[in-house]
DNA sequence: CTGTGCATATTGCTTAAGAAATAGGGGGTA
DNA sequence: TACCCCCTATTTCTTAAGCAATATGCACAG
């Protein structure tokens, strides 16, 4: 790891990334912290950002809400430990964030000095989760695994058109949320279709949706 | 209620079904009992059998996973009561059952004295449950809640469609299964889409897996 | 330096999806 | 009986989806 660390921070909540930056703050105080708001801000960053020694992944980003983030980073850049962060703190979502390649699960009722220690044990190494978390056998099932195999092989343009695809945007309107024309848009939904075996984007939802967290309970 | 009760089971699972016969019988003797082992043996036996006094469901149809077929029949029938049965015995499944007009839920791994008992308490017009179910606060979210509403409210052959859309199959394979013209099933998704507000069919498949149960731990 | 392979982007073509208008068939009600 | 409403089914027409072929740029091995 760099000294002093690079971290990133993807939350679509301000107040939140603040609270984040705090944390990382109190763990490294000389730590260098960008923050994303969105996922297409987060890939921007992660290409053409300094090298990040962490990643702080809240689960409800705009588009890319679920698992599905989590895992195309970890099938992107497997060296850079991602760490987890929601509200949904139930031990099922946990124990789904960690099989996922997760390197930690801060909830966010985490108070600031264990979240700093959170940061500072993942970043060394080592995983952290809540000290409440109790596993239960909860493994993935094996049609999500492999659906999260195939995330996880997407470039990066097709992983855009498949979380934006999977909102079930028309290939117009995904061709002007990335600026491409729309036959580009197609060519990628074909390139995706393949890569998942399906036959129709009809089908691409549907494995995308067993990606999804649990909802809140609010 | 008619005396000797009218009973329909509805089960993908033969050898679930006898039991779920002789746990019928155990409960009423003289009962006559009708038996489905698909959502559209179900739905053609409610229109054409004779009036019945309960249903047992099974959440996991051929045509319909999840808590659609529920949901749909009870709004097409509201006056039937039905019992839920499922492998899956969480009691977040059990209680979103309940919460979408189940009378009963019986988990697969419950005796067959029980069975009959639940049976028995069903049709005489109470509820039950399993013993060891405890129900915390798990109301169901506004959004599944307005996306039951519309289900219930769909008629029978543009529910045969939604569920077939909601697998991913294209509209000349539902029209094949369905037995009718292409075009006749485009006219279906039409309306559709105009009760659930949606534009396209993806949207449609996103609604519906909102109401699937979850996986069972196997 | 050069060829190879992959990601990205585009166009042209075929098939699927969706909207609109129309018609037949019960099931109610005056 | 006559009327109306809703479900069902169909055809026609426009738009969207998906496939095939192709070109550019970029990274990497020789």
């Amino acid at each position: 790891m760099t000294v002093p660390p690079n971290i990133l921070i993807a939350d679509d909540h301000p107040l939140f990334r603040i609270a984040l930056k705090q944390a990382t703050k109190l763990a490294f105080n000389s730590a260098t912290v960008d923050e994303a708001g969105a996922i297409d801000d987060m890939l921007r960053l992660m290409a053409q950002g300094p090298a990040y020694d962490l990643l702080l992944l809240d689960l409800h980003m705009p588009g890319a809400r679920g698992f599905s983030g989590l895992i195309y980073m970890r099938g992107q850049y497997p060296e850079i430990p991602v760490v987890v962060v929601s509200g949904n703190d139930q031990d099922k979502t946990i124990a789904k964030a960690m099989n996922h390649g997760a390197s930690g699960f801060i909830p966010k009722s985490t108070d600031l000095p264990d979240m700093a220690q959170a940061i500072k044990t993942i970043i060394n190494g080592a995983f952290w989760v809540p000290p409440d978390f109790s596993a239960g056998h909860e493994n993935i099932q094996d049609e999500e695994m492999s659906i999260a195999e195939t995330v996880a092989a997407l470039t990066p343009q097709q992983f855009r058109v498949f979380t934006l695809l999977s909102e079930g945007m028309l290939n117009k309107q995904i061709a002007y949320e990335m600026g491409v024309a729309e036959g580009t848009v197609k060519a990628h939904v074909t390139a995706i279709l393949k890569k998942f075996g399906a036959y129709n984007r009809g089908q691409l939802i549907i494995a995308a949706q067993r990606l999804e967290a649990d909802e809140m309970p609010e």
